[in-house]
DNA sequence: TTGAAAGCGCTAACAT
DNA sequence: ATGTTAGCGCTTTCAA
């Protein structure tokens, strides 16, 4: 735990401070000779730059926020993987955001960027943790910050996400395919984006096959397993049952799948179940999970890539990056049983 | 995104940039007047001190970092939220370190340390990514570091655990208890050394009751969903079955799971399952898994408050603690079919 | 109780 | 191609 500054170095390699700087940053405007000088020198004090002193000078700490309201999610941590694989490919370290819910953490976390701690933002939420003054727009007021997942309802804001009403929308047609028509969802958490953006893609599903929503066959989840238990439970008490239930992430089927094992129903069998997001317990499910892959490692190398270009100041050509999603069938959803 | 300084409070407030430094970090030293003038000023200013100019002053970052060969392992997981949590309670932020295997990963987030951007290692590999002199005690050669889960083989290195041994014999009593003589094994990765543990505490608990171990029951495994799932298609061919399958992570056990249903194995009723770890999902199996709960959140808080305490040059009483485990018996379980 | 000034380690403008 | 020097924002002696 020694303290080898730039100094030291110098004097090893015997040349200036400044040298030995632009031998590290800018290898260019030094001799071949004296740079080879400076890394030996470097190499043999175990030098590593001190992260202040780079950043007092030029500002940037290296550093990239995620700010996250559950990351015990599996999706939501997939793509934060994703996002730290990107970024330490750049030169970049990950902060973790998980903010457990709390909005004063979440605060915390949003003013890591003002103190310098981090250079940009990636936010999981749909709520903006940053005090807006309306009369300016609010893309100006911001740090680089790049939303995932999640859509802001905010213009000039770049945001990274798949087509959910269309993805929903797939899911559903598939089950509609295979000839069920009594269809019950497990939503997401409501007041997202995302979980309202796949009901309606549910909905216009039905529509266009010119089936009838039962809306006692909607029941509101939260994207957790727990949920997704209980919703299932809320199903199989009607009179009435659904035949194939679509449940609005993977953790929710995983719910599902153990309230249906419980009571008795067989999967496919006496219950179709489609879930969402495709996390990486699905294929292992039992039976496999038919489900909507969201693309966790092109969101997260997009999320890195656009929050670059935005601390860099950089112009984007558009705020919207709508990334593919693709149905996967496996052994979840079979045939409606006549 | 401006860039408000301790120097534009000081203006608002009329005192010195040296006062408002003592008002926020000592607020003792200051009078009481002056301080409410300081913090209004700050308020109003919507100051947030510099990290690169107090870290350069106080060479304390404010940063951990988790180092983790894979944290797409819902138990190691579960251990770094609950390490976000306790570091947060503290003031500090935690850095994800995944490694994704890659020993250069490691050493860079290894780096860290010195190149000050963070000021402590919470370590979870027994893999050391320092490079030791061999004649000087390893502990002064280090940074400040905690090691979590698997021990190192290296003395005067704090560790948070769990009494793996014992654990694994619980479970293994578990199942003799319920009649199973021919019990299975699969194993995490054997160079770790909790897996090495459970294994042993799986012989001597087999041994306890008398029962001879088959070794051709001994499958080796690396705590994937996926190795789980292989391991136990091995099991499946052999002539003479187990039937009970050990898994020495729940992860595993999910992989079991799936090769079992994939054969028309029914668990319990076919196969007893044990898992290890008790990760979010395990109640949530089809049937809810029996498996040994390890103190995540504990592992945690214990992990934040040793490292502080090394980071501050405290005396530790000891180097090792372990934290109490339990047996948590569920559904996958059932006594053997005569 | 408060302020002036030095300096933490580094980079970049300027000088050579 | 290399060196000198100012200064990034802050805390902390030291002096008043």
């Amino acid at each position: 735990m020694s303290s080898i500054g730039i100094k030291d170095v110098a004097a090893i390699a015997g040349v200036s401070i400044t040298t030995v700087s632009r031998a590290l940053r800018n290898p260019g405007r030094v001799s071949e000779a004296t740079r080879e000088k400076v890394l030996a020198a470097v190499n043999k004090a175990g030098y590593t730059p001190n992260k202040f002193g780079v950043g007092l000078r030029t500002a940037k700490s290296g550093n990239i926020v995620a700010i996250i309201p559950d990351v015990s999610d599996s999706f939501n941590f997939g793509v934060i993987r994703a996002i730290g694989r990107a970024a330490n490919k750049q030169g970049y370290s990950v902060l973790l955001g998980d903010t457990h819910g709390s909005e004063e953490r979440e605060r915390a976390y949003a003013d890591m960027v003002k103190s310098r701690h981090a250079d940009g933002v990636i936010l999981f939420s749909q709520h903006l943790p940053f005090e807006i003054e309306a009369d300016k727009p609010a893309a100006q007021q911001l740090p680089p910050l790049v939303n995932s997942c999640e859509p802001v309802p905010m213009p000039g804001i770049p945001t990274v996400t798949i087509d959910n009403t269309a993805a929903a929308g797939e899911a559903t047609a598939h089950l509609i395919g295979l000839g069920h028509k009594n269809i019950a969802v497990i939503t997401g958490n409501m007041d997202s984006p995302s979980s309202r953006d796949r009901l309606q893609g549910f909905r216009r599903a039905m529509q266009a096959a010119g089936l009838a929503v039962n809306e006692r066959y909607i029941v509101n989840g939260k994207y957790t397993v727990e949920s997704g238990h209980q919703g299932t439970n809320q199903l199989l008490l009607r009179r009435d049952r659904p035949s194939a239930i679509f449940c609005f992430s993977d953790e929710m089927a995983l719910g599902c799948y153990s309230s249906l094992q419980e009571h008795g129903f067989g999967v496919p069998g006496d219950m179709s179940v489609m879930g969402f997001d495709d996390i990486h317990y699905a294929r292992h499910f039992s039976p496999p999970l038919t489900t909507v892959a969201q693309p966790v490692e092109d969101i997260g190398t997009h999320c890195v890539d656009l929050l670059l270009k935005v601390m860099n100041g950089d112009q984007l050509d558009k705020d919207l990056y709508i990334l593919p999603h693709k149905l996967v069938v496996r052994g979840s959803t079979a045939p409606l049983r006549q």
